[in-house]
DNA sequence: CACGCAGAGAATGTATCCAAAATATACGGT
DNA sequence: ACCGTATATTTTGGATACATTCTCTGCGTG
């Protein structure tokens, strides 16, 4: 096949960028099940491209620890483990306390309005018993402050960005309850409070105390694992980085 | 030239590993100026391998930040920035100050033994005015801690172990005078101090302190290159500590 | 029957080749 | 003299070909 090689200038992506971020979906998604060998000529041809990108990709997956190499014989997808999950729960909880008591020093009066009215949108949501519509405004609530964390502190935003996907390959079945998003939300107006507060401290601690409990909603859905959902990923258009909500 | 080709197996690294490495370390030693166009084919000639493992290691480099694509012609290492460093150095102190708040309810006897023994002696190594044997002491004073970290935490332990090479770029000039030494010794007291009373809040509070005080030496070594007055160690190099303690 | 060695096959590692794209330069027109 | 366009050069993008090595299997021997 001719490449329709794709510059990173003209808006779209190249092909060693599309591989690796397929890839990487596929893995956090849960379609290549854990210690099976990952060939790099079939994974070229499922991907209809060469084996350069392939390889390419998967060394930069390794150096995220998403792949292994399987003694000399190719990448395999490491099995998942409570304690790793449990590990990058407690990471993504330290990193964005942190990045949130950063942001109590520097949001604007504008900003927590905005925040605050999601909030209130989530609970017509929940008045309404409309999940969807919570969900919808929860992430509207996290994009918000991740938006915020981006500006003011780059390096950060990444690693918590990357820390989110990492853990995307534990939350297999996202199930909203009633009873996690009225949680949710009361977590939500915690850090809403802690912000206006303006006090460092306070934020780091329902900022902790908030990923901790979507850890434990998400050790909740992992016990009954074992679910091989072979969801295609249809998206292969150029993807914004997927925020999702907490909960 | 034939390929002196070198898997994993064999306890020899391969060429793609080697080539990621030293590019990488030459990075970090500012061998590259900041905004000088990195060319695939120069850069091959430069390490004696092909384009191949040179293109492999500069789309890693810029998975970790270290390199940015320049337009669409090449990479290039991106200008320091003071922001960066700060914000490297926050990242680092949330991290390591939050590894410290693990490592105190599970620390053994023996492993305490063990770091205030390094104590000791890097104070021995102040009484006998032998600034090496302080470094040396409190390099292995780290090296306990961040073996126990590795243990326990794995992905933690790359995350520190990631921030502390980027780090690197930041401390051209290691110049260790008697006064930061003397307080950098003084931290690790109250390091073990807090492990020792298995208090993982003032655990936190004193790493992110400890690492904070490492940032302001290395802010006074890159104001101006020469800067080799010991006066200027202390903590008063224009902007503040911006890690808050904990409480 | 089991253990070991050897050969074949398979998969990765590395290099080279070709194509595409962007930038720089030169030439011509206004 | 300046600007725009076209061409050429440089450099990266992607694929393929070749070398290397590891594993698996089969056969022979103890």
């Amino acid at each position: 096949m001719t490449a329709r090689s794709a510059r990173q200038n003209s808006g779209r992506l190249s092909v060693r960028e599309q591989t690796y971020r397929l890839l990487k979906k596929k893995i956090l998604n849960g379609h290549f099940p854990p210690e099976e060998r990952l060939v790099e000529e079939s994974l070229a041809g499922l991907l209809g491209v060469s084996r350069t990108p392939v390889r390419e990709a998967l060394h930069k997956l390794e150096l995220e620890g998403l792949v292994r190499q399987k003694g000399a014989r190719g990448f395999c997808v490491p099995a998942e483990t409570a304690e790793e999950m449990s590990e990058l729960f407690e990471i993504r909880a330290v990193l964005e306390g942190y990045a949130l008591s950063c942001l109590c020093r520097t949001i604007s009066e504008d900003d927590v309005q905005r925040l605050s009215e999601c909030i209130t949108r989530a609970e017509h949501g929940i008045l309404e018993n409309k999940l969807d519509l919570v969900f919808e405004h929860n992430t509207e609530f996290h994009d918000i402050i991740y938006q915020l964390v981006r500006k003011e502190r780059p390096r950060l935003f990444n690693l918590i960005e990357d820390m989110r996907d990492y853990i995307l390959r534990y939350r297999k079945n996202t199930l909203g309850t009633l009873r996690a998003a009225k949680r949710s939300i009361f977590g939500h107006k915690k850090i809403l409070m802690a912000l206006d507060l303006k006090d460092p401290v306070l934020c780091e601690q329902v900022m902790r105390a908030h990923i901790s409990e979507a850890e434990a909603d998400t050790a909740c859905t992992m016990t009954d694992a074992s679910s091989a959902d072979p969801q295609q990923a249809n998206n292969s258009g150029g993807q914004a980085p997927t925020v999702l909500p907490l909960k």
